[in-house]
DNA sequence: ACTAAATACATTGATATCAATAGAAATGAG
DNA sequence: CTCATTTCTATTGATATCAATGTATTTAGT
């Protein structure tokens, strides 16, 4: 019959080479395994990391900005509570003010193995920039918060 | 006794504005919602656009090279091919010249979805392109290519 | 040819991700 | 105040992700 639903090679090219989707994809996958590393010995990876830092705050926030600060699902803020809840890490309290929502907020357990891991993300950051022409991070950085 | 174990919080915006692998997942979460959300009539995540993308080669690849090109852990493509396999798309078959390995290939029918889904890449890009500062994608896969 | 090492995948278990849905509480219209 | 709507979160089910481990096959050293 046709051969019409068959896509050129030269277009799979095109589209490996150009989707910044998977550029992302893939950045973020090699970002995750290199932090998740650098961060094990602190018993921690780079999301429960970037979530327990942004609960290191003065008043504990609810759960919606805080999924919203990592750009993340809410359903998938209440699974990444779970691991940290059992460890002891975080508390998650009902709100007094608004008794359909959580307070969250670290405990001194959760603020020492976030102390403990933070020289491990200025070291492994500090890699990063130095591996990288001066002021790519940067300029990346802003780019990146154009998409999110 | 001491609160030596306590971070700043002018030290958390620091962290939270500058790390690289958290403005990566922010981002690559954004991104994956708003491709997921095109491709969803095509029947396809952005994951399986890009690996059933990758598949369309006049030879048939490994599993290895195109965990590779995706910055995948070998596990999570073997995982990620379960559900193309059920649906018919991609056939994986040994390889007869290394039985240990598997050759990757769409079927007719994964092609057609292909073929279906990339017009709606096309316009999603194209929107993203036309969102950006003239110049700044380009720049952007540039720089996120040196950090996979 | 024989055997040790390396290679290519698969499986298991844990966490991460989101859509769809449901529940409970607050808010607003009247 | 009442009720419909909205808001905030939890649960379920499916896929995505990777570490640790296991199995089969190939390769290399002898």
């Amino acid at each position: 019959m046709s051969n019409s639903i068959e896509i050129p090679f030269s277009t799979t090219l095109m589209v490996r080479d150009t989707c910044l989707c998977l550029h992302v994809q893939r950045a973020a996958r090699a970002l995750a395994r290199l932090f998740d590393d650098a961060l094990r010995p602190a018993g921690l990876t780079n999301g429960q990391f970037s979530l327990m830092m942004s609960l290191n705050r003065p008043e504990p926030p609810p759960m919606g900005p805080v999924a919203a600060l990592l750009a993340m699902d809410q359903t998938t803020l209440t699974a990444a509570l779970k691991p940290l809840q059992r460890k002891g890490w975080v508390t998650v309290m009902e709100n007094p003010r608004d008794r359909r929502g959580r307070l969250l907020s670290l405990t001194p357990e959760g603020k020492a193995v976030l102390a403990k891991a933070l020289p491990i993300w200025e070291s492994t950051h500090a890699m990063i920039d130095g591996k990288l022409p001066d002021g790519s991070v940067a300029r990346l950085r802003q780019d990146l918060q154009a998409l999110s």
